[in-house]
DNA sequence: TATTGTTATACTCTATAACTATA
DNA sequence: TATAGTTATAGAGTATAACAATA
């Protein structure tokens, strides 16, 4: 018996939020970069995002995905090119550095997050992983 | 079929953070503080801990913990009060004001996530914390 | 010597408000 | 008018390194 009836949904969810959040920036680390630049290079890896679309799957103001992307290119990670459908607006893609850690990175973290549950038998994943499904939306796309 | 097998466990389990990390700044935001220091509150709940049992709570650097307890003491959050068996040491504990938004974050916080899964069966829900707490392990307490 | 905590410093992250340019 | 993005500004978060005091 170990105890686990006095874990609640919601505490188990929030546990379980640090233990990725965690993860995600201990293999951030090891790339050296940020753990937010890892959110965002990971957003990347389905190809260019224009800003506004970025700052949703990111859940972050317009000013603040500016700085975030200046920094990142700053480092080589990504690039802005211009939209030919707008011209006010930009595309953020990675540039091969950047993909390289992108996928680097989202694999890690992977990895880790399976290795973490590898003691659950795969039937209890699939149901978990469904049942997440129902919880949590998708990352808004379209807006 | 609402494509549930496209989802792997590890990709659900980012998901799942992200949510939990938008209701925890949704719920801080409302309170006007910020996601981090609703976590530092949370950790509190329990009673009064030194700085470096906290640092493992909150995984943090000593030295940034000092900046997280040093503005959440100017707003009044809480308080730093002396260890007396270790004359190096200090304990935080919650101020009135800092308790009372302990809780209700906590209990915002509990009740969004739950209202999240509110369309799973409760025997899901049961056996994915089940799951969790085998996946998560229990934050570090001593250390 | 090891541990507890702070200070100094340098970046990074984030939001609000005001702005430019294009749709 | 609305949308895409930037700039200016201010505050918050974080780590590294060096430090003080106590164990």
């Amino acid at each position: 018996m170990t105890r686990t009836t006095e874990l609640g949904l919601a505490a188990g969810l929030v546990r379980l939020a640090n233990l990725v959040n965690r993860v995600f920036a201990d293999v951030a680390r090891e790339h050296g970069i940020t753990p937010q630049q890892a959110q965002l290079l990971c957003k990347l890896i389905q190809g260019p995002v224009g800003m506004a679309e970025l700052g949703r799957k990111l859940d972050l103001e317009k000013s603040s995905l500016t700085g975030l992307v200046d920094r990142a290119e700053r480092r080589g990670l990504v690039r802005r090119v211009r939209d030919r459908r707008d011209r006010r607006a930009c595309l953020i893609e990675l540039t091969d550095d950047g993909t390289r850690i992108a996928f680097e990175t989202h694999q890690v973290v992977c990895d880790e997050l399976e290795k973490a549950a590898v003691e659950v038998p795969v039937a209890d994943q699939e149901r978990m992983t469904d049942v997440i499904a129902r919880i949590a939306p998708d990352a808004p796309e379209q807006g």
